[in-house]
RNA sequence: UGGGGCGUGGCCAAGUGGUUAAGGCACCGGGUUUUGAUCCCGGCAUCCGUAGGUUCGACCCCUACCGCCCCAGCCA
């Protein structure tokens, strides 16, 4: 058993300890599993959890994971969102080996095992219409009734499903259907759909197919073919299991995997559904599927979540059979404890205001040295330019300040981080907003650095950046995009009612330091005291960067408040 | 009212008949600190949906009840 970093010490779960148990009673040689999206959209955070699973169990027990497209519904699926998959699945860090594998890649196969199901009675071609169907179904409570053309021979059956195959019917006109128990409390089971007739344009196999199988039918039979041993699903599929067992059963095949499920993974604070989603996008309430709000993994790519944080993430919040909601908070501490011992600091002042150093020569400039990382040497130091006239923190002042406020304010002296000591002289305010306009103070040469000789301390240590040095940059300030824990929640509100208006905050004039401006895109830096932040991939030149802010730090002073 | 699942602190989650009921997140104190960050220390379930029962002993076994989730696509 490998344990990867991001698992150790950890006991294991209950899929887990299944797979122990067969690998130990030598039930499996090594297990094999897969995971098996649709390609219909974009991949997210909680398909990232079924990634972990399937792949991690790959890694840990030296086994095999394939990644297999479940393509058996051609007017939903799309080459782009193949390709779009496979990418999100690489940068997770995961390898499916030589190849990916198509359900699609089964339809001769699939075929023949139908005409096999037929031979063997278990299989009729039944062309009752989709509301006959539905009625002859019965209801929850009510058993179903059985379709007139249930008992039609085998010949007949073999005939009219050759017939579908070659398209000679029309969609919805007939269907291959499992003869199973119309009586069954399962309704799965009151002789389900296996074949459709479908006419569209399929993106693998273009028109070669007038005929589709249907997910139930597919899946164990690809699962099957793959000798996967446990294929894991999510709860809703619990109820189908007997098909997949039925189907694979009746078919007589050399191996039979085992089908666990698991719940699903739901985030407070956001909306996970490819439906809620999609709304999202079309509704222009974020601007497309990779916006750093929203939890798509290329979204959460772009806003600066590493593949690791996502791993350790997955990892501690566990897998199990009940319906749980994770809190937004075990994900942003996530990507902070990552961020935390990897991203350099920086210096940049996010909404500026002007200080001047009255006893600092105008000419001057020092340059200053700075800890790339305060607890890790080895990632070095760099220096800052350091002028009579500064940009620090709007909120770092204020004119009337609190006991507590450690910060800069009449007859308060700060430490410059890095640099100076600097005492307090006077400002000016705009007299129609009354919003601070410059701030005089003078520097304590002795202090340069941040010490004092004297031995004196000061409470508040606040950052900076040279006014004539540095460059304005673009910050956007991103947040959770709902205000509620479930926007999901209250049938009556429609969840965009529950959209945060402050999720995005676009900054065009916050200062940077030299050095933030040749960062490359995707680049992770802390900003001091303020959060961990990216370079946006999208909308950053070279020489001009874009940040995302990935999280805030975490801040008790404005908890205390 | 049928069937399938699930109920351990605010949110996750270990626990599989004998433990002071792990751990993480959140929260609350305190210490260190040139980021009010990090780090460190401490606090945070006499109780495991409820009620009975079995047992010397039960969160773990049995029974009943309550609550929540899923299922009536020719979607996956």
């Amino acid at each position: 058993m490998i344990k990867t970093d991001e698992q150790k010490d950890r006991a294991l779960d209950f899929i887990r300890q299944i797979i122990a148990e067969d690998l130990k009673s030598g039930k499996h040689q090594r297990p094999v599993t897969r995971f098996p999206p649709e390609p219909n959209g974009f991949l997210h955070i909680g398909h990232a959890k079924s990634i972990c699973l399937n792949f991690g169990i790959k890694v840990e027990n030296n086994g095999v994971c394939n990644l297999r497209f479940d393509d058996t519904n051609p007017s939903k699926e799309e080459t782009t969102y193949v390709e779009s998959i496979k990418k999100d699945v690489a940068w997770l860090g995961y390898d499916w080996g030589k190849r990916p594998f198509y359900a699609s890649d089964y339809f001769p196969q699939l075929f023949d095992f139908a005409v096999a199901l037929i031979t063997k009675g278990k299989a009729y071609v039944c062309q009752l219409s989709p509301e006959e169907i539905r009625a002859y179904r019965g209801t929850l409570t009510e058993p179903g009734k059985e379709s007139p053309f249930r008992n039609q021979s085998v010949e007949t059956n073999l005939n009219l499903f050759k017939k579908m195959r070659d398209g000679v019917f029309g969609e919805g006109s007939h269907v291959l259907r499992a003869k199973i128990d119309m009586t069954s409390p399962n309704l799965n089971m009151r002789d389900p759909v296996i074949y459709r007739i479908l006419k569209s344009m399929h993106h693998r196999t273009g028109d070669t197919w007038k005929i589709y199988p249907m997910y139930d039918y597919t899946h164990c039979l690809s699962d099957m073919l793959e000798n996967i041993t446990h294929s894991l699903c999510t709860l809703e599929f619990e109820d189908h299991r007997p098909l997949y067992d039925w189907i694979l059963d009746t078919l007589d095949t050399p191996c039979h995997p085992r089908q666990i499920e698991f719940a699903r993974l739901n985030l407070t604070y956001t909306v996970m559904s490819k439906r809620k989603i999609m709304q999202l996008v079309e509704g222009n309430y974020v601007e497309d599927w990779n916006d750093p709000r929203m939890v798509t993994l290329s979204g959460l790519r772009r806003r600066g979540y590493t593949p690791s944080s996502i791993r350790s993430f997955i990892n501690t919040i566990g897998v199990g059979k009940r319906d749980s909601w994770i809190d937004m908070t075990v994900l942003e501490n996530s990507i902070r404890d990552d961020l935390n011992g990897t991203a350099a600091r920086r210096m940049c002042v996010l909404d500026p205001v002007k200080v001047i150093l009255d006893n600092f020569p105008a000419e001057q400039v020092d340059e200053i040295e700075a800890k790339n990382h305060p607890q890790n040497p080895e990632m070095g130091n760099r220096l800052i330019p350091f002028t009579r006239e500064l940009y620090i923190e709007r909120a770092d002042f204020m004119d009337n300040p609190p006991r507590k406020f450690h910060r800069l304010g009449p007859g308060r002296e700060v430490r410059l981080r890095y640099g100076y000591l600097i005492q307090y002289v006077s400002h000016t305010t705009d007299e129609r907003t009354g919003r601070v306009v410059e701030i005089h103070c003078t520097y304590d040469p002795e202090t340069r650095g941040g010490s004092a000789p004297d031995g004196r301390k000061v409470k508040g240590t606040i950052h900076w950046v040279s006014a004539e040095k540095s460059s304005p940059v673009t910050v956007r300030l991103y947040d959770r995009l709902f205000t509620v824990e479930n926007p999901e929640a209250d049938k009556e509100t429609h969840f965009v009612e529950h959209l945060n208006p402050d999720s995005k905050i676009t900054l065009n004039n916050a200062i940077a330091e030299p050095s933030l401006i040749e960062l490359l895109p995707g680049d992770s830096v802390q900003f001091e005291r303020q959060g961990y932040f990216c370079v946006d991939p999208e909308e950053s030149e070279e020489g001009i960067p874009v940040f995302n802010r990935t999280v805030t730090l975490r801040d008790s002073w404005a908890k205390k408040r």
